[in-house]
RNA sequence: GGGCCCUUCGUCUAUCGGUUAGGACAUCAGAUUUUCAAUCUGGGAAGAGGGGUUCGACUCCCCUAGGGCCUGCCA
C-alpha cells in the first residue's frame, strides 16, 4: 500500500454552509488522532469557494465546534477562496499542457448533453474538447479538465484497499467556472499539494472524486498523498443522519449536555476499534489509532451508547466544572434560580452525578435542591402526609434540630437511631421525609439530601410542610 | 441509467482459514432499596441468501438481494 515518505500532514476541510455535521466532527477527530499518532501536523482548511453559500457566521460555527471538541488545528486556518489565484495558475499550467480546454457549451446545451449521455449510459462529453475556440472570443466559457478516455485509475485507499475506476467513466469536470472561480475538485488538489498534505482522510462520499483528483495530480505532476475514506455516519434507523434523528450538528450535542471528551471517545468508537477497549483517554486513542484499523462499513448513531459514555465522563469530571456547566444550561433553559444556585449545585452534584447521562439531566437531578421555600408539594407528596406521619415528622424535626454533626454519615446514623426509638423501619417515614424535602422531585438518599440542603434549609422545609394547613 | 463502496447479536465492534464466534450499549430476570437512579448477579441475542476454493470458511472468489455514495459552473 502506498504511503508517502514525507512528514505527516493531515487536514480537516469543511465547507462553511451552516452547521458542523457530526460526521465532520468525526473526520476531524480521525485526522487529529492520526496526525498526533504519527507526530505530524493537523490543519484546517475552510472550503469556501462556493460564494453563494459560504458565510462568515458558518465559519465561526466550525471554529467554535472544533474548539469545543478540543480539536483545534495546529496552524491558522487556510481559506480556500483566498487562494483562487493559485488555483487559476494551476489551470493555466493545465491549459498550456493541453490537459484542459475551454468549453463554450451553454447551460442548456450541457443539460441536454447530460440527458443524452445518461440515456446512452456514458459520461458527459463536450464538443469543445478537441475544437478551437470560436471566433467570437468574448463568449463565456468554463475550463474543463481533459480526462483520459482509456486506461484506469486506482485509488490505493488506506481503509478500502485498492479501488479502480475505468477512465472512460470519469468525465471532464469543470475546473474554472464561467466567472473564473475555481471549483472544488481543482482547489482540493492544489491546496492539498501546497499545504503538503500527506494523508487525505475524509468522508466516503469523496471516494469517487478521489479518482478524478488523482488524474489532476498526475497532470500537474504533483506527488500523490495517501487517501483514506471513512464510512459515513447514519441515523439510528440506518438512513442518512438528519434533523429528525435528534441532533446532527456538534453545537446541538453541546447544548444537549454532552461533554467534549465523551464525544471524542464515542466518535472514536464509531468506525474504529481497538480490541475490546470501549472507554479510553485521548492519550490511549492517540497511541492506538491507525487509519488501517478503520471499519469499512457505515455506522449508526446510538443515543444509548453516547449517553453511557457521557455518564462515564460526567462521573470523572470535576464538580466545579459540572456546576458551572449545569448552571449555564439551567440559565439557558430559563426559569427561576436562587442567588446561591452555584453553591447549591456544588453541594448536590457529587450526590447525583452518577445517575446523570447529560448535563441537562444533571440539572434535573439537582432541581430539588434549587427550589426555593416554601416548596410546592405535588399530590403524591401530599398524600404521604397523614396525621400519624406528621406527628412523627415533628418529633423528627426536634431530633434533627438537636443534631450536632450535619454530615451525611452522622445524619444517616441519626435517622436510624430515630427509627429505632420510634420502633419503626425507615420505610415508615422515609418517603414522607423525602417528599417534604424535595417536594416530590427525585432526590438522592435521605442523609445525602439533608446534607446537601444544609441544616437551615432542611429544617425550614420540614417546618414549612408541618405548618401547612390541611 | 452508469460507476463505486458496504453487509457479524437491536446498535457499536472483536475474531483477520481451525474459537463453545468475544466485549460494550440496549434488553430481560433476580438481588438491594427511603423515590428516581446507581450498584451486583444471571439470561436471551449475530456471520443477508446462493454458489464455489479448501481437509476446514464469518474470514478468500463469484452471483443475488439490500443499504449508501458519486454521476453539478455544490463541497
Amino acid at each position: 500500500m502506498f504511503a508517502p515518505n514525507r512528514p505527516v500532514v493531515t487536514r480537516i476541510a469543511p465547507s462553511p454552509t451552516g452547521s458542523m455535521h457530526i460526521g465532520t466532527a468525526r473526520t476531524a477527530l480521525f485526522n487529529w488522532l492520526y496526525a498526533r499518532h504519527r507526530g505530524g501536523t493537523y490543519l484546517l482548511r475552510i472550503e469556501d469557494t462556493d460564494r453563494e453559500r459560504s458565510t462568515q457566521g458558518a465559519v465561526q460555527v466550525i471554529l467554535d465546534g472544533l474548539a469545543w471538541l478540543g480539536l483545534e488545528p495546529d496552524g491558522p486556518p487556510v481559506f480556500q477562496f483566498a487562494r483562487a489565484e493559485q488555483h487559476r495558475e494551476a489551470v493555466r499550467v493545465l491549459l498550456s499542457k493541453g490537459r484542459a480546454y475551454r468549453c463554450y457549451m451553454t447551460v442548456q446545451e450541457v443539460a441536454a448533453e447530460r440527458e443524452r449521455a445518461r440515456a446512452e449510459g456514458r459520461v458527459l462529453a463536450s464538443p469543445w474538447r478537441d475544437r478551437e475556440a470560436p471566433s467570437r472570443t468574448n463568449a463565456p466559457f468554463v475550463v474543463r479538465f481533459k480526462s483520459p478516455l482509456s486506461g484506469e485509475t486506482v485509488v490505493d485507499d488506506l481503509v478500502k484497499g485498492p479501488v479502480s475506476f475505468r477512465n472512460k467513466d470519469l468525465d471532464d469536470l469543470v475546473l474554472l467556472r464561467s466567472d473564473g472561480a475555481p471549483t472544488y475538485n481543482l482547489a482540493v488538489v492544489v491546496d492539498d499539494h501546497d499545504m503538503a498534505v500527506s494523508h487525505v482522510i475524509r468522508g466516503d462520499d469523496h471516494l469517487n472524486n478521489a479518482a478524478r483528483q488523482i488524474l489532476i495530480y498526475q497532470a500537474l505532476e504533483y506527488e500523490l498523498p495517501a487517501f483514506a475514506h471513512l464510512p459515513m455516519i447514519h441515523g439510528p434507523d440506518g438512513a442518512k443522519l438528519s434533523k429528525r434523528h435528534g441532533a446532527q450538528a456538534v453545537g446541538e450535542f453541546a447544548e444537549l449536555g454532552y461533554l467534549p471528551e465523551a464525544m471524542r471517545n464515542y466518535l472514536a468508537r464509531l468506525g474504529w476499534g481497538h480490541g475490546d477497549d470501549e472507554l479510553f483517554s485521548d492519550a490511549q486513542a492517540i497511541a492506538w489509532f491507525d487509519v488501517a484499523d478503520v471499519v469499512r462499513a457505515p455506522a449508526r448513531l446510538d443515543w444509548n451508547k453516547i449517553a453511557h459514555v457521557n455518564n462515564h465522563y460526567i462521573r470523572l469530571a470535576d464538580d466545579r466544572r459540572l456546576a458551572a456547566l449545569t448552571l449555564e444550561a439551567l440559565k439557558r433553559a430559563g426559569g427561576d434560580l436562587p442567588p446561591d444556585a452555584e453553591a447549591r449545585l456544588m453541594a448536590t452534584i457529587p450526590l447525583v452525578k452518577e445517575g446523570a447521562k447529560t448535563i441537562l439531566e444533571l440539572g434535573e437531578l439537582c432541581r430539588f435542591s434549587l427550589n426555593s421555600r416554601p416548596l410546592v408539594l405535588d399530590d403524591k407528596a401530599l398524600a404521604l402526609l397523614d396525621d400519624d406521619t406528621r406527628a412523627r415528622l415533628s418529633r423528627l424535626a426536634l431530633v434533627l434540630g438537636a443534631q450536632s454533626d450535619w454530615t451525611p454519615p452522622a445524619l444517616s446514623a441519626g435517622l436510624r437511631a430515630f427509627a429505632e426509638t420510634e420502633g419503626v423501619g425507615l420505610g415508615k417515614f422515609g418517603a414522607a421525609l423525602r417528599a417534604v424535602l424535595s417536594g416530590g422531585a427525585p432526590a438522592p438518599d435521605l442523609a445525602g439530601a439533608l446534607g446537601a440542603l444544609g441544616r437551615d434549609e432542611s429544617l425550614g422545609r420540614l417546618q414549612d410542610a408541618l405548618s401547612r394547613l390541611r
